[in-house]
DNA sequence: ATGGCTAACTAACAGTCGTTAGCAAAGATA
DNA sequence: TATCTTTGCTAACGACTGTTAGTTAGCCAT
């Protein structure tokens, strides 16, 4: 089984990710993480400024690939239902071709200090306005039924949001799949029709 | 403005549910909540045996509140969809009624050592189980549809789950309203139906 | 061979952590 | 009045925190 060695840039971050899902950021100390790797603690500072520098990357790199995920659906000009699944199938894409990261993500982003916490949380605003969007459009068109649609986005997003603890690659169902059953349930419901 | 007094413990146990909910539980320091309470760090243990003591009676605390809860929809005895529909609104009670609580609960409860860890894990189980056994009788009774139970229960309950993130005793919506949404969201989906 | 770059090391800094020991004041009980 | 309990205090323990300084060994280009 051949190890594949990449920079050792990468492969902090890469044990930072595991190590700050697992424990925490902030349980997880700079010694652990150097320890995790093989080396002392000091020796990470030649490739790093801090240990905030790690969560700032792993943080900002997942909110780039949602955003990069939401540029791809909203290039095509979809009808919001059809829409909505894709982004949908997007968001799942990119929860589950990191899972590490996307708990990361998920919990950890309030131990970023200023300015960078203020940033986050405008693209986390923003990701939530475009779902937002879809939801509108589609209320005003008469695709969808929705009475408060702030409700309806945070619940529609944490549905899909937990699937970092739960998702396994080697497991039965491929993303592609999880993403049909959730849409399916998202879009119409539990209720089967007569 | 009169001020409630009532005695140190809970007095505490309220300021450390506010500051693990803020900060993090491995990020709040003794001292911290010392201060916020206006005593030194030392005194807090005439009243406590240790800060993870402090962490329990919240877990726990919380993971009782939704056991009463679900004891209470199950007493009933109801279809499935009606069912559904209660549990959601009972659970969506207890979130609303201590969101401090509430969130540490769903994020702090790893930092529990063993063995409170294992039975804290076996009682979210358990009560993952009740929801599942009323998607699963729901289904098997020809109510619902629903490809993979687990992904719905799990999806169903983060959906929910995030509510102490949002809610605030002093908005407009009530407990009861979100809750209603939220089934209807649940039960029958965003599309609007012909 | 020589100089510079990289990535590691040891040692240490100044501060924080949860927690304990020992003591003092106040209020309740006898 | 004397004693016990409660609740706070100061001081301190040993361990751990992120980070810096200074150094060294190996590698690459000259």
């Amino acid at each position: 089984m051949a190890e594949i060695i990449t920079d050792r840039k990468s492969q902090i971050t890469e044990k930072a990710t595991r190590l700050f899902r697992e424990r925490g950021y902030a349980a997880t100390s700079m010694r652990d993480l150097a320890a995790a790797i093989g080396i002392e603690a000091a020796s990470l500072y030649s490739h790093l400024r801090s240990k905030e520098e790690l969560l700032n990357r792993i943080c900002f790199g997942m909110a780039e690939s949602f955003f990069r995920a939401r540029d791809q659906v909203q290039s095509l000009q979809l009808a919001p239902p059809v829409q909505l699944r894709l982004a949908i199938e997007k968001h799942v894409e990119v929860i589950t071709n990191d899972v590490n990261a996307s708990a990361v993500f998920q919990h950890e982003w309030r131990y970023l200090s200023e300015p960078d916490l203020s940033v986050f949380k405008s693209m986390r605003g923003e990701y939530e306005a475009y779902f937002m969007d879809i939801l509108s459009r589609g209320k005003a068109a008469g695709h969808f039924q929705i009475e408060n649609e702030k409700l309806a986005v945070l619940s529609l997003l944490s549905a899909l949001n937990w699937l970092y603890d739960w998702y396994r690659p080697e497991g039965r169902l491929q993303p592609h799949e999880i993403a049909a059953q959730l849409s399916e349930q998202v879009l119409n419901g539990l209720i089967k029709k007569s």
